[in-house]
DNA sequence: CTCTGTGCTGTGAGCGCTCACAGTACTTGC
DNA sequence: GCAAGTACTGTGAGCGCTCACAGCACAGAG
């Protein structure tokens, strides 16, 4: 790899010298190569090869007024972030698709109000070609603060306020809950429980629906216990109150396998064997529902397609194309806890 | 917020005109404000607060040749990358501290080679002024590969060849070890198994050699078993092994909570109670650590801190000045399953 | 009163690219 | 034979910023 004189980096000037053309067709030959002839695109792909040449990003940007990244916007409060596991596959899986389309995912973490600030300053300089929203509760004002910048914006699951009409994609969490429940009726349970998450994220609240849509009547109120958050405490601590409530219960639907390794804990010490005595599911399928002690049964949630299908439609609303948000399939994985 | 005539966004020559002061002044203004009065230093305040003014990063780093851009590199072959439960905390942490320093971070994932290409092109590329690496495993091509491009690189974790001289920050892997075998000595156990990590990774490595540390010569080979990774499956497949082999065993030290876990389930299967019959220590204390049945003993990591101080190191070398790597001090933590 | 500093300020050049336009050469159709 | 394409190419301008330089006013020292 020969280095241009002067060992700084080299340039489309020097390339376009080597090859013995100009600017502009090495900027049309490393653009596509549309109105090229052959041996100048040769001749341009050899320097290039040559010199190890990079096009730099900021003259591009600069001139394009576009930047080829996307930043990835994690709204929570600080702390769900790290426990939340949907995030360490949704975050790689977008990375990856985007980096299909030769796009860059910058990320910013948005759990406090200076914080939310700086992202929003961020997306209004437009340092970013579109963002990736992940945000869990409702309400969040971050959702309308970017939707005023005029920025194309994708959402990661349904906004509970979707007046706004910002695009997402998200599992059906409703027909998942759905799956779940019927297949605790059919597997001959009567009395079945659910751990509810959070009434003001759309999972906690979708999930919750589902429920109810099998159970009807059946979905008696003492039977039902909304958990502080997704994880493991509010599974203890749900369980524990729903034990106290009623000894009858065969079954439980924990809104998440957070809350399910935490029930499954809380009927370990009670002496009540799962699945004989009480069967548990779980909605996540995430590493947790693998290693527990049994195995949970679980609603699978098909989050690298979330992430593929965000990138999709984020760079399609880049293009100025109009799209529909999308709602995929989520899938029963039954294991041994039901 | 008054747009500039034309819906165009404001530029550095707009607020000129409106503060009546020139392009230099205001970009003096802009960066640091040194040699500029008060009062033109108010007025383009009062100007970019009128407008919502923000300096176009494109520009600038087209100007300045350094774009406050940092690459987050995982470079992890696919199945380890979402099990990982180390990453969901570094990046974050990694994110938060740049942000105190108005850097950006930019997440790359290099699993194969041609991402691992990808990566590379773009570290060239001149995009970024840094590179934070996170790569768990010896021997990893891309080490050399960056630290030739010359841009300054922190690694996470000491790289098994340190014949490179890149500056790290790690953990103290071997105290760790060395401080959950003295706990399970002092607890008075005798048999005290291991169930290693891959030896092709630092932590592989360095948490076994603390485990002979303390052992010594008690340290018999029969007691010790190479897991494949640190993953939940290789400690059940590790476990059962340890069974296999020795009977009397009454403690065991997994180089990893999700190792532990593992272990977990092969003895409460097996009918050993934990810790009465045999005591279970984990490495990392990860969430897996806490919702574990029994709650695992573990090794805690300051990974919040090791981001902290892997983004001051890089930062450092990018401002020219010499550095030296960072070995941060574990803490025991300890709970029912020993 | 001149000289040398010490703020502060404006200006030109240039960072490396793309894009529109204006060529040039070579076809093809009549 | 010439007109009207078609394919490729070079050039100028400009994206929005920073940086070095030069200019200016005003101070205090000689």
């Amino acid at each position: 790899m020969t280095r241009a004189i002067g060992d700084r980096r080299p340039t489309i000037e020097d390339i376009a010298r080597m090859a013995g053309v100009s600017r502009g067709t090495v900027s049309r030959a490393l653009n596509g190569g549309r109105h090229v002839s052959a041996s100048s695109l040769a001749a341009v792909q050899q320097a290039v090869r040559d010199t190890g040449y990079t096009v730099n990003a900021a003259a591009r940007s600069l001139a394009t007024r576009r930047s080829n990244t996307v930043v990835f916007v994690l709204s929570e409060p600080g702390e769900r972030l790290f426990s939340d596991p949907n995030f360490s596959v949704l975050l790689p899986a977008c990375t990856h698709a985007l980096a299909e389309h030769d796009f860059s995912l910058i990320l910013m973490i948005s759990a406090t109000e200076a914080e939310r600030d700086r992202v929003l300053r961020y997306v209004r300089g437009g340092h970013v070609d579109g963002v990736l929203l992940v945000s869990t509760h409702g309400g969040d004002p971050i959702l309308p603060a970017i939707d005023q910048t005029g920025v194309p914006v994708v959402s990661c699951g349904r906004a509970l306020d979707e007046s706004l009409g910002i695009p997402y994609v998200s599992a059906n969490d409703r027909e998942g809950a759905r799956q779940m429940v019927r297949h605790l009726v059919e597997s001959g349970h009567r009395t079945i429980a659910t751990i509810a998450g959070p009434q003001d994220t759309p999972g906690g609240v979708d999930r919750l629906l589902g429920y109810r849509d099998i159970l009807g009547r059946r979905a008696r109120k003492r039977l039902i216990v909304e958990a502080a958050d997704f994880g493991y405490d509010a599974g203890v601590a749900a369980m524990a109150e729903l034990l106290n409530r009623s000894s009858d219960i065969d079954a439980i639907f924990a809104a998440s396998d957070s809350l399910a390794a935490g029930a499954l804990t809380v009927l370990r010490r009670a002496g009540r064997a799962v699945p004989h005595d009480v069967a548990v599911g779980g909605f996540d399928d995430s590493s947790v529902a693998a290693t527990a002690d049994p195995p949970l049964t679980t609603v699978r949630q098909p989050l690298a397609q979330v992430a593929r299908e965000m990138v999709e439609v984020l760079l399609a609303v880049i293009r100025g194309e109009t799209v529909s948000s999308r709602v995929l399939p989520t899938r029963l994985v039954v294991r041994s806890s039901t």
